[in-house]
DNA sequence: GGTCGACATGAACGATCGTTCAATGTATGT
DNA sequence: ACATACATTGAACGATCGTTCATGTCGACC
């Protein structure tokens, strides 16, 4: 009888990332989630507390992806190449930029508790690469007279862009391209 | 007894700046204007047309800065590095992110006619950014092996990831290093 | 099997959305 | 002065916004 709380969250992503917050609608929501209003209500409290929610859920499934795939490979400094390489977009994508980056673009201060959220998120991964760029460091495939948290900064700067970009561009066939130009400043 | 219309399209590209396209309505427009909808809707048709005249005179005006800094340098990859350091966001800016950018994230197809215009304006910047690095190739100061389209992709990137970057972090206190980190690499 | 609690339902709320238009006001030409 | 042309006004439109709540429905427990 009841709904399946995490297929109702992964549907409301997907509306949200395309459309963003304030164009997408409880109507629109209704209709993909196949669930009336009150239900929306009882289990979210509000439309804040959903995209909050699917917020919360985005963020962790694309940690997840970038902490497997520094498990998996096989150097600190590989990992991060593989995890830059991995942000291409795929084309079942709602949108070219990271969902993230795109609600703290569209949202103000008038919206305060899903902005600091959204921004809480986005430092998670960007902590994530900078550990990786300092273990590189002591490792010595960086050298040492780089600044890791600095090339953290660069990177995800880069990688914010690159979404703008093949938001911009439609399609994403120069992004390989895109990606080495970015990784040819780690040296 | 008429308003002034550049002084209108100002404080609408204000006011569209900092809340994006959706969150603007016409009635905070009508206060902000001090403006009726009738004369509104004479003077631009509609929401979606006095968005667009908003995105041309402010495209219009970046691009003369654009034009006056290329002049006023002593060389073109001078030039280029010179426009790159312009971009800083400034305090009076309505948000960090250049507008024509902003747009691009926030409208989906529904809009076509806005997001077909933002596009090719931001490709009116990308254009004069390549013809500077071109030129700058054919002088020399920019090595025969770099691809000036190439690299005007690179640092366009680059600056749309920098709004990004400056919105999630509100001020724009670290933008210098950000830019020079992105000029260190066209040598 | 009767009762109760919990959840889903969808009509309806007041507010606000983008837009229209008949009425009003003002400047100009004669 | 008067007529004409046109910009401005602001009330009002239907549609849609986010949200609420009385009602309906089902399953679990004694």
């Amino acid at each position: 009888m009841k709904y399946d709380r995490q297929d109702v969250i992964e549907k409301a992503t997907h509306l949200f990332w395309e459309k963003g917050f304030h164009a997408t609608s409880m109507r629109n929501l209704q209709d993909v989630l196949d669930m009336r209003p009150g239900s929306i209500y009882a289990g979210f409290g509000s439309k804040e507390g959903l995209f909050i929610a699917c917020l919360q859920d985005y963020s962790q499934k694309n940690m997840a992806g970038v902490y497997a795939m520094a498990k998996a490979a096989p150097s600190p400094l590989e990992a991060v190449k593989t995890i830059l390489r991995s942000n291409k977009g795929s084309a079942s994508a709602p949108s070219g930029v990271c969902m993230i980056v795109k609600t703290i673009i569209e949202l103000t201060e008038k919206h305060a508790e899903i902005l600091d959220e959204a921004k809480r998120l986005m430092n998670v991964f960007f902590d994530a690469l900078t550990d990786l760029l300092k273990q590189a460091k002591d490792q010595g495939e960086l050298k040492a007279s780089k600044d890791p948290k600095r090339i953290a900064r660069f990177l995800q700067v880069y990688l914010m862009g690159m979404g703008s970009y093949a938001q911009a561009n439609g399609g994403c066939s120069t992004s390989e391209e895109l990606i080495e130009d970015a990784l040819a400043c780690l040296d």
